[in-house]
RNA sequence: GGCGGUAUAGCCAAGUGGUAAGGCAGAGGACUGCAAAUCCUUUACCCCCAGUUCGAAUCUGGGUGCCGCCUCCA
């Protein structure tokens, strides 16, 4: 089975079929840096990170781009309200967005572009949707002109009347339509701007999104994604501005996923709801994995609800995930030779089979949550074939850690592995606090023993005796 | 009011018409100096009502609950 997404142009799944074999053009809506970003923004860079990890694993070249936003209403206020500039502001919180991106384990875009870095492309596509007779100026402003939009209304299926009945109108404002919305707006005082043919000002807030995705990625691309809040209006509004402004009837975008939302005591998690979580705030609670395990425990369109149950269960089990890989790699050091009982081939035509169940799962619609079950049968498979075998060959291990390596590849949920530090200065002293407590457990003395167990205990390192010795392991 | 999502065990959750994956927690057991980990055993009237069907968690119709979008929002 070949990859199917959930289209929300079509509200149905489709076979994924790129517009270049081999490759995929993906454009995902990125974070206003104007703050930390909290635990409910941190679902789409967490899932469709793992989509385009799946499309790579799948033989795509990929060119990911994910924007920043670092102009809007937004980061004004905010940089007023801490008496730096703009650019400051945004400087801090795009430092601040990579720093917890990566500990999430979200991989960097391709391309990071920023709206502020691009205001001539931005004026170059608000220029081409005028000529084409899809934008007027209005006083400094220039707005989208609905009424010469046929198809507006489309991605988020509502009629014209429907939306216009809920429009805000603002007073004093110089629209012909009050669906019609802001390409550019006109210099306010004490605010950044930039000179444009309709006199200085800056971009509206969706304009950025077109004209960086058509720099980078072209004015047809596969794969545009964001949080299902941004359906209407600014993935409507993209849809309008770009197409309008390429002059082509080809679609802006083939294929539109929209992630389900982040409850929090189920209620959205919003910042102007004022319940949110920062990711930062999370990780320093929870384990990052537990965060990352957490959001790849649904389906990605699905709702789900944060609470401390569901990041405890979480972090339990990347804990399984873990110490399945943590008794491999012990055992591969103490328990490899020779066994002649071992049905090598039919263990491998087991993972093989787990295999294409997990490809599916992925295939379909990138089910993280089903694919999660699937590593959870291999890491089953793994602790019985160690519990039923006291010696194992090279290769059981060498495919075991091969499977758990790929699988992790792509969903990024059991992390670094502790084996590969094990020479550093620290594993030394832990490995001679372990050999010292053999020796005491080897006189009965059980005091001392537990006393160093304790006390590694207390940094985070936890002991294991086993029959080929004492193994040990890092704490979540 | 318009549009959409969702309802599966104590909790989280997958599920393509053929008597319910997986995880967490719990109980009992094996192993262990004690622990931890692991393994074995064990836990589901799939929101309600009606319908289609030989057969429905899955399809249809009607309810009900919860959530979201329609305004900045991932």
């Amino acid at each position: 089975m070949s990859l199917a997404l959930f289209n929300d142009l079509t509200r149905k799944k489709e076979p994924f079929i790129p517009i270049k074999e081999g490759q995929v053009t993906f454009y995902s809506c990125g974070p206003t840096v104007y703050d930390y970003f909290h635990v409910g923004n941190s679902r789409p860079f967490i899932v469709f990170d793992v989509l385009r990890r799946w499309l790579e694993h799948e033989g795509y070249h990929v060119t990911f781009v994910q924007n920043f936003t670092d102009i809007d209403d937004k980061m004004i206020h905010r940089a007023h309200k801490e008496g730096i500039t703009v650019q400051e502001l945004a400087e801090r919180f795009i430092a601040e967005y990579n720093k917890d991106a990566n500990a999430l384990g979200i991989r960097k875009p391709d391309v990071s572009p920023r709206a502020t870095e691009h205001i001539p492309e931005i004026i170059h596509t608000i220029e081409r949707i005028i000529e084409n007779g899809h934008a007027y100026v209005s006083d400094g402003d220039v707005y989208f002109d609905i009424q010469s939009w046929p198809k507006y209304g489309t991605l988020c299926k509502q009629n014209l009347e429907d939306l216009e009945a809920g429009a805000r109108v603002e007073p004093g404002e110089k629209k012909k339509d009050p669906l019609d919305f802001a390409l550019w707006k006109a210099e306010k005082p004490g605010e950044p701007s930039w000179p444009s043919p309709w006199g200085n000002g800056r971009p509206g807030w969706h304009i950025e999104c077109s004209a960086m995705s058509s720099k980078y990625l072209g004015d047809n691309i596969d794969i545009h994604s964001g949080g299902v809040d941004l359906m209407f209006p600014h993935h409507e509004n993209e849809a309008a501005q770009s197409e309008a402004a390429s002059g082509t009837d080809k679609p802006f975008v083939n294929y539109w996923l929209h992630n389900g939302f982040l409850l929090i005591d189920n209620e959205k998690m919003s910042k102007s709801l004022g319940n949110f979580l920062t990711a930062r705030a999370a990780i320093e609670k929870y384990p990052p994995l537990a965060l990352r395990f957490f959001m790849l425990s649904a389906h990605y369109r699905s709702p789900i609800n944060f609470t401390t149950d569901a990041l405890e269960q979480s972090a339990a089990g990347v804990s399984r995930l873990r110490n399945s890989r943590s008794d491999l790699n012990f055992a591969a050091k103490t328990r490899t030779g020779k066994n002649e009982s071992f049905d090598l081939k039919k263990f491998q035509n087991e993972l093989d089979e787990l295999h294409t169940k997990f490809s599916e799962a992925m295939n379909d619609d990138f089910n993280t949550a089903a694919a999660m079950g699937i590593l959870f049968d291999v890491v089953y498979l793994i602790n019985t074939t160690l519990k039923e075998n006291d010696i194992l060959p090279d290769e059981f291990f060498t495919l075991s850690k091969n499977a758990l390596g790929e699988y992790d590849s792509i969903l990024g949920v059991i992390g670094p592995d502790d084996s590969e530090s094990e020479h550093d200065e620290e594993s030394a002293e832990i490995e001679n606090l372990i050999q010292e407590r053999t020796n005491a457990r080897k006189t009965k003395d059980f005091a001392r023993s537990d006393e160093i167990r304790n006390m590694l205990k207390a940094r985070g390192i936890v002991l294991e005796d086993t029959p080929q010795g004492t193994k040990w392991k890092r704490e979540l």
